[in-house]
DNA sequence: TGCCGTGATCTGTGATCACACTTAGACTTG
DNA sequence: CAAGTCTAAGTGTGATCACAGATCACGGCA
């Protein structure tokens, strides 16, 4: 059972097939906004970006069709998931549900690594919000990166993954919204629900956590809905 | 833009790919618990049982590995996944938050139509436990049947489909348990909490029916985790 | 007897080919 | 000029081939 002690530094390298890849770049995509829900994909055309056979990225497609974040026409297109009104009010009521009870459970659970790095992460959004000039693209990821440091926090791998399924359907709409209207950056209501957020998981406030979540979630869909280019 | 009225009773047929129906026959064998935990799989040896050729079974195991039904070893294996107690202990608390959420809903939005297969669900689960030598896996497809039928009343797609993936992970250990162990069944306790939950959802009684929701999966969880057969 | 190299066989992954079907555009036809 | 027709290119799906790596049983060496 003895092992020539250099042997225990390696780190058992993780294989990552193509397919994880292309599926982790398609998620990136998709959860960012950069495509428009109704906007057609071809698997030979994105196999040819990515510089791989057309394999990989069937497998990451099928997967994402799975999650719901893109679909197949019965005329075999693949295109990004187009939601209905209802079915984005149904999506949303979800999101409120599940991220408000993992935010409360984040205000139970958090400990002071978790602070720190939910703190660091609403910092991050709040200046690069507060700037003339907003880096759109940036401040996207950056929300992103604060919503799921206030999550993690709840210590619990299973609804994080739910989470990050529900992003993967709602960013197409959310998140293209916001690229397309960056006005809704500069109000600053979302700098504030995340300061009430924080505020909520540091004092473990956990009703004021979920409340903080969902006006942050639901703010961000009324204006959504308002806008009316929702189908039906 | 005027069209045969004929036309209009034909429904399109949507077309189900060998894929799709290799991942409903994989995923009844996962949630059914006709497999168990560690059990490996092999895509040429399914795809030569399901009389297809293995890419579509290799499209329906990378869906499932993706929802964390199966797994692939580092070694290039594919099995059923297996899990440590600390983790189903998570899964378990989040079907509790979700599935339960979930009924309360159900409790305030059921119809007449979702209180009538909620009843016969129950009947028909009822009543299959009390005879003498129950069948097992009917038992456990009534018991599936019951607890979508309740959550079909909430109305949610997303939920009920969020649902669905949690009993994907969670078949093989409660399922594959109830099978070696039927006088868990004999006992009564989820016939017992099964009617309070139709009691619940029929009066309206969102907190009853979260309860009784939450007893049932709280009391399946401890057997099998009493039982001591998960690592760590 | 116990250990380690070795080769046949099996694994998932990726590439390529074949096919049925859809779509778009130039063309013909009325 | 409008409507229909036909062809060529593109689509996803499925099958087959190629390959690197893992597994396991067998056999020779210590």
């Amino acid at each position: 059972m003895s092992r020539p002690a250099a042997l225990s530094l390696v780190e058992s390298l993780d294989r990552q097939t193509l397919g994880d890849r292309a599926y982790a770049q398609l998620s990136e995509l998709l959860i960012s906004g950069r495509m428009a829900p109704g906007e057609k994909l071809s698997l030979r055309q994105t196999a040819e970006v990515l510089g791989v056979s057309i394999m990989p990225v069937r497998e990451a497609v099928s997967r994402l069709v799975a999650d719901g974040a893109l679909e197949v026409t019965p005329n075999r297109a693949v295109r990004v998931r187009m939601m209905t009104a209802a079915q984005f009010r149904d999506l949303t009521q979800a999101r409120v549900a599940i991220e408000g009870h993992t935010s409360a459970l984040a205000a139970r659970h958090r400990n002071d690594d978790d602070l720190k790095s939910i703190a660091r992460a609403e910092a991050a959004m709040r200046s690069e919000s507060r700037t003339a000039k907003p880096n759109l693209p940036r401040a996207v990821e950056l929300n992103k990166s604060f919503h799921f440091a206030a999550y993690e926090a709840a210590h619990s791998d299973t609804l994080v993954e739910i989470i990050r399924a529900l992003w993967l359907k709602a960013g197409p709409i959310i998140n293209l919204d916001l690229r397309a209207n960056p006005e809704r950056l500069a109000k600053g209501d979302a700098v504030r629900f995340h300061a009430n957020v924080l505020a909520a998981i540091k004092a473990g406030d956990e009703a004021g956590a979920r409340e903080g979540i969902s006006a942050d979630i639901n703010n961000a869909a009324e204006v959504i809905l308002s806008r009316g280019g929702l189908a039906e």
